[in-house]
DNA sequence: AGTTAATCGAGACGGTACGTCTAGTCTTATT
DNA sequence: AATAAGACTAGACGTACCGTCTCGATTAACT
């Protein structure tokens, strides 16, 4: 099945073309229902009556339930969590551990981790998941913290990704484990910890 | 429901007891199935059949799927990845960290993962499995660390759950994302780099 | 799949038997629904919602939408047409065409044609049809004529299903192909006619 | 909607005119289809697959499946059972009964079988199989039975559709009902003994 | 030894959702 | 206009499990 993000590249295929609406009123209803309910009990059946579409229709375009969510999620996420880039990157990278913080405390923490969830057994959603939301990110977080290293010498190991998910896990572990608070009070004492040990100031 | 793991607390009710046999048919059969199958596309129904058991019986004794799991599990797990205690306590942990990475590679990791799978549309499941597999370690990993800090002076947070964080999340984070590997030589980078951070030496 | 009218021979299968108001339900609520829709029109999803059943009950004791019809038929059907057995034979042979006719003139007539429908597409249905119905049937009219025969002396084929066609297939094509009445008036003229072909007096 | 088989009756209406060549490929797509499948079985999505026409082209002549079946039909079967007008009445009946049980025996009986089917949940289809297929029969029937009362002053009955039914009904009865096999045997034990009751010589 | 009461297996039951299929309609660009 | 292609809403298909229920049969402790 082709990505449904993916529309006709070439000029034209013959047929009626896809509905844009049709495609739009899926994904609205599908973060309706996901006000009332998880990702787990949320039923195709049910998208389709809410958005008024048939079965049929949603099975064109999306292979699984999770990969629809997938997509509800990405048209009403629009990077809510941003790197900033106009700051040191020291404090770029708390400020952006505060704000992912901040977002995952609410309703997108749940959602997230319920697409997480559904990836645990289903390679398909786990993969489109990192691609489309957690690659990128990953991207720009190393670019920071190597740039961090050449301002500020921190010490860094020699595969980055160590530091990364060292920032960055406790995060999604709070999110799925649950064992403690995932809030602004963590949020402040991990990054200050950390700081400490990078041998820095943690930012105000 | 009474925790099917809590027997009979008085002297003795009337009538027919509870098999034993029967509990462990029904675990074993659990246990077999997952070796072919995740934990989201398991039933009631097969386990039933598997373990030549009516299905009511298994209702009566467990209140879903994912708590029958975590008693398979638990049944066949027999910690597996204790903390060493005749070693110093920087060692302990980096130790406990690499069994518990080489345990997670495996079977029970992705059993583990489909276990907090469950546990995000489950309150229920979440608080059974960290009450029963998480809490005790992560007592005992608070001790370590509190003793390491005597003896070694390590910069320890106001909060040691931050730290405890920081040593095991990178773990469950690879585990559940798999966005990078989990395996003998990130468990070495994350020791080593960790290590360093703290100003220990890594073991070897 | 066992017929559904054969409950257990023997003394007594595991596991909940069978309702014997569930299948009455199910049977009764097609014969509702048959009074306002064709038998191709009516679905089993339909049955179960009537019949306030699960779909997988149906399915479990009828092998086809026709065989359910078959089944309500025969509940609602109890042989109205009879052939009298008191007066001589060719005033039975004539009366019980008359019953036909008028029986076959009503719904129970559009019913069993779209039974014979179904048959044509379905051999099982059109063997059921033939075994539960008009079997029975058969045997009494070949035997009527046989009786006929010997007190009257009526002429005869060597095979004599070649009479019984002559007698009661007009009523059967009149019923499916529609192409002239079938009412009182053609039965009578039906019956004079072969009557006085056979040498007979046609009753009054 | 316009017959079919009605083209464009006027001089010429405006637009691309209908194309005969799809018209025809989608009535051999039916036929073709039809020797794998039953008509109950067969779909509008079917044919325009197998003829390689849009659904959209299909509905637009035809009303419902069964027309097309029986225009399919009708453009190949150019009617294979004539009634001979060379030989005298009786002859030409009889013969004509044995070429319609031959006819009958084979595909073209099932597939008129399955038409009359269709017809007993709609009513158009009935109609239109006996206007275009039957009635035309009929009246060659009705007039070489009157010309057989003539010549050889056979009993006819005042309406003589009721020995048109007696000659014909059983032929359908059993095409429909299949409680006796159509075959050759059957076609001459029955002209023997309808010709002998009409006072008759049966031909050889 | 007989009674009592809960357990067990089997499997039928009312439901719900699955993913597929077809109906019949519609929207394109092309002919 | 008519066409091929194919997307669209609608809804039935037959299957799989859910969690509950009714059976007869078992299994102990308590009369």
């Amino acid at each position: 099945m082709t990505p449904p993000t993916t529309p006709a590249p070439s000029s034209r295929r013959p047929g009626r073309p896809r509905s844009e609406s049709t495609r739009r009123e899926i994904l609205a209803a599908t973060w309706r229902l996901l006000e009332q309910q998880t990702v787990q009990s949320l039923t195709i059946e049910a998208i389709a009556k809410e958005a008024g579409v048939g079965k049929a229709t949603i099975y064109r375009w999306w292979d699984s339930k999770a990969l629809v969510v997938i997509d509800a999620f990405m048209e009403h996420h629009v990077m809510k969590t941003p790197m900033p880039r106009d700051v040191p990157p020291g404090e770029a990278i708390a400020r952006h551990i505060a704000s992912l913080v901040r977002e995952y405390a609410g309703r997108s923490g749940r959602i997230v981790a319920q697409i997480i969830a559904e990836g645990q057994s289903d390679p398909v959603v786990l993969r489109e998941l990192r691609e489309r939301f957690q690659d990128g990110r990953r991207t720009v977080v190393r670019e920071v913290l190597e740039e961090w290293q050449r301002r500020d010498d921190i010490p860094v190991p020699p595969n980055i990704e160590i530091l990364s998910d060292l920032l960055y896990a406790p995060v999604y572990m709070r999110l799925l484990l649950g064992h403690a608070p995932l809030d602004k009070a963590f949020a402040r004492q991990h990054v200050e910890y950390v700081w400490t040990l990078l041998g820095q100031t943690p930012p105000a």
